[in-house]
RNA sequence: GCUGGCGUAGCUCAAUCGGUAGAGCAGCUGAUUUGUAAUCAGCAGGUUACGGGUUCGAGUCCCAUCGCCAGCUCCA
């Protein structure tokens, strides 16, 4: 083939074409639903030349890369409009995110939510006039000059910043011109459902030496039906909000006496309980041995362990008597000195020391969020020492726990390795082998992961998990880190078979992540309808009369005999009454009882969100109740 | 911490232009004894986040503080 020539391949057909042509040059008419293609692993739209050979794939929403394409052009749409409303706005930069897009400009005014109506019918409009979407490809003067001459002083701070030899494109729709690498939908019109959905600040750059612009964010759909859909997601996450729920479920609550640390209310302590018991319960099988260390140290400790430098911004600090106390973040270095309390074997090890206790950090007032974003919090938290040859098998344990955990809350997860940062401490070597042990396990297992290079800890690579909940939302709950310079900083040995004193590799891990975190997370997955096990009122029982609390008492008894968290609603109220609360209340099991169950030695069984199921025999169906309500440890 | 917004009874919200702080739910008291999502009546509940200021008069306007919200930033 000459060398001017390109070839591609679309299904079974082959197109030849002279190189830097368009799909349309080539002959190639995209099905209508598509908004760019792939190739080689890159995104292109149809206005792009193609100049590799290859196999061409059809982007559309569906797919994530196509969506970036489609909702890139919805920034587009945005500040297209808001250019026609304000033309002295400046533009900064205007990505595609997960769920939608935004566009920091500046502006000549804070906005309103008035102005955000406005812009979106703006928007609207220009999809409505279904303007061509052109590519435009610039020299670098040409470039400079245009965005200079339309008084966007930050496009000529990001086209400065491109580096010579790289092509400088624009897209032009209508009026509008702006500076983007691509790739974008052919015409505005196939934006088909825009919104709005809020207003904040953001600086350019990400730095705050630098000017502060508006960021609008939005979200665009190819129908209305997706945006709908969108819109009660969003609508449902609010319904859900484990800072509204778990107040109006008498879980815990917040006082601004104590920002960023939560006070437990019975029922919510409840629960907590239970998530640790339930921890526990796995962790003591599998070899883990629980400890409890002190939760302020001497400046010192820090110092040696490296938190004095790494950390110090997040710790809270105390002086006494001319001395610096820090009050701990993590227990890691609390579990080294207690690994040095004694001369260790290659037989002690793995060492698994496990840790419930409270954690301080030092979290910035504007990060604070409910119990996802906290400064007094608890951690799932061990430390393994390990040997280097236990590694693999040791991640092969936590990898475990990871699923066993997350299939029962019924929440899939996705594995992330992060490997070897530039800024990297200790060996090449030990780092190649502990990178590949990782990759080993999660082969071994079967398990798809994505690598994030050089992302790791600058003490070592580490394996993030996220958690999918009920939403579709992804969490970042579980990790598992190794550790080589913690061993170092407190020169931790073990002695080897061959007498010699060797070097043990720490591996920092928690499963729950913080605990409070944790079961914010699950009030929003569940939406507060917590299956039977974890629910901190499990049952309440209904008398529909007097006549019937002696009745009502004696089954609770039962229950309670049975380990059940139990209830009696005998207030003097009617039925459908009580009924609606145990429903608001969110109790997985109501068992009511009147006249007839007294005569007939039965309950009357509601179940959320089944409802009334009838009568069952009593204390037959206690042993239902209780093996239903099992803490599922296996 | 930074930018913007918000803060009225336990909760959800009202209060015209700056002119007597109000309702529902929850709570308490009483009546009602009820078979699967709200029985009726009465009572009580407030330094309008906090501190200043402007004004004859401030929930409302201005300034500062605290908290919360949306982001940014940070995240050994």
């Amino acid at each position: 083939m000459p060398e001017d020539q390109v070839e591609v391949v679309v299904g079974k057909a082959v197109y030849r074409g002279r190189k830097g042509s368009t799909v349309a040059e080539l002959g190639i008419s995209p099905p209508d639903e598509a908004v760019a293609f792939s190739l080689n692993g890159h995104t292109y739209d149809f206005q792009q030349g193609i100049r590799e050979n290859g196999r061409l794939s059809w982007l559309t929403f569906q797919e994530e890369a196509g969506r970036l394409v489609f909702r890139h052009s919805g920034a587009h749409l945005l500040a297209q409009a808001v250019k026609r409303l304000w033309p002295e706005a400046q533009l900064g930069t205007g990505p595609a995110t997960e769920e939608g897009f935004y566009y920091d400009i500046r502006l000549p005014k804070p906005l309103g939510e008035s102005d955000l109506q406005a812009i979106e019918a703006e928007m609207q409009r220009i999809a409505a006039e279904d303007l061509p979407i052109e590519r435009v490809e610039l020299g670098r003067t040409e470039a400079l000059q245009l965005f200079a001459q339309r008084q966007e002083p930050f496009k000529v701070d990001i086209i400065q910043r491109i580096p010579e030899g790289v092509p400088i494109s624009a897209y032009r729709q209508g009026e509008f011109i702006d500076l983007c690498a691509g790739p974008h939908v052919p015409r505005t019109g196939r934006l088909k459902a825009v919104k709005l959905t809020g207003v904040s600040g953001a600086y350019w750059r990400g730095d705050e030496a630098n000017p502060m612009l508006t960021r609008i964010y939005g979200t665009a759909y190819p129908d209305a039906e997706g945006l709908t859909q969108y819109l009660y997601r969003v609508e449902e996450a609010k319904r859900r909000d484990h800072r509204r729920l778990g107040p109006a479920l008498g879980l815990y609550l917040f006082r601004e006496e104590a920002p960023g640390f939560t006070f437990w209310l019975p029922k919510g302590q409840r629960l907590y309980r239970t998530l640790e018991e339930f921890s526990r319960r796995l962790q003591e099988p599998r070899g883990y041995q629980e400890v409890a260390t002190p939760w302020i140290y001497r400046v010192g400790l820090w110092q040696q362990s490296g938190h004095w430098d790494h950390y110090r911004e997040n710790m809270f600090v105390i002086e006494r008597e001319d001395e610096k106390l820090g009050v701990k973040p993590m227990n890691c270095p609390g579990h080294c000195l207690l690994y040095q309390s004694a001369v260790r074997s290659y037989r002690d090890l793995p060492l698994r020391l496990a840790e419930y206790g409270p954690l301080s950090r030092f979290e910035r007032s504007g990060t604070l969020h409910g119990l996802m974003r906290v400064r007094g919090l608890h951690q799932d938290d061990a430390h393994l020492f390990v040997r280097e040859d236990q590694i693999a098998e040791e991640m092969r344990g936590v990898l475990e726990l990871v699923d066993l955990v997350y299939r029962t809350f019924g929440m899939p997860y996705e594995v992330v390795l992060s490997t070897r940062p530039d800024d990297y401490l200790g060996s090449l070597e030990i780092w190649e082998r502990a990178e590949g042990a990782l990759q080993a396990v999660l082969e071994a297992q079967d398990k798809p992961y994505q690598i994030h290079p050089k992302d790791g800890a600058f003490y070592g690579p580490k394996l993030d998990f996220y958690a999918v909940d009920a939403l579709g939302r992804r969490w970042q709950c579980a990790t598992a880190q190794l550790d080589f310079q913690l061993p170092l900083q407190f020169d931790l040995t073990y002695i080897d078979r061959d007498g010699q004193p060797k070097r043990p590799v720490m591996i920092h891990r928690a499963i729950f992540g913080s605990i409070e975190r944790f079961l914010g997370i699950l009030v929003e997955h569940y939406g507060g309808d917590f299956p039977l096990w974890l629910a901190p009122v499990q049952v309440r029982v209904v008398p529909i009369t007097d006549a019937q609390g002696a009745y009502a008492e004696a089954v609770a008894g039962d229950l309670r005999r049975a380990g059940l968290r139990v209830e009696v609603d005998a207030r003097n109220q009617k039925l459908a009454y009580k009924v609606r609360e145990a429903e608001v209340d969110k109790i997985p099991v109501l068992l009511v009882v009147g006249r007839r169950d007294v005569e007939q030695g039965t309950v009357s069984v509601r179940i959320r969100p089944d409802g009334d199921i009838g009568a069952r025999p009593w204390p037959a169906y206690l042993a239902e109740l209780a093996e239903r309500a099992r803490m599922p440890v296996g």
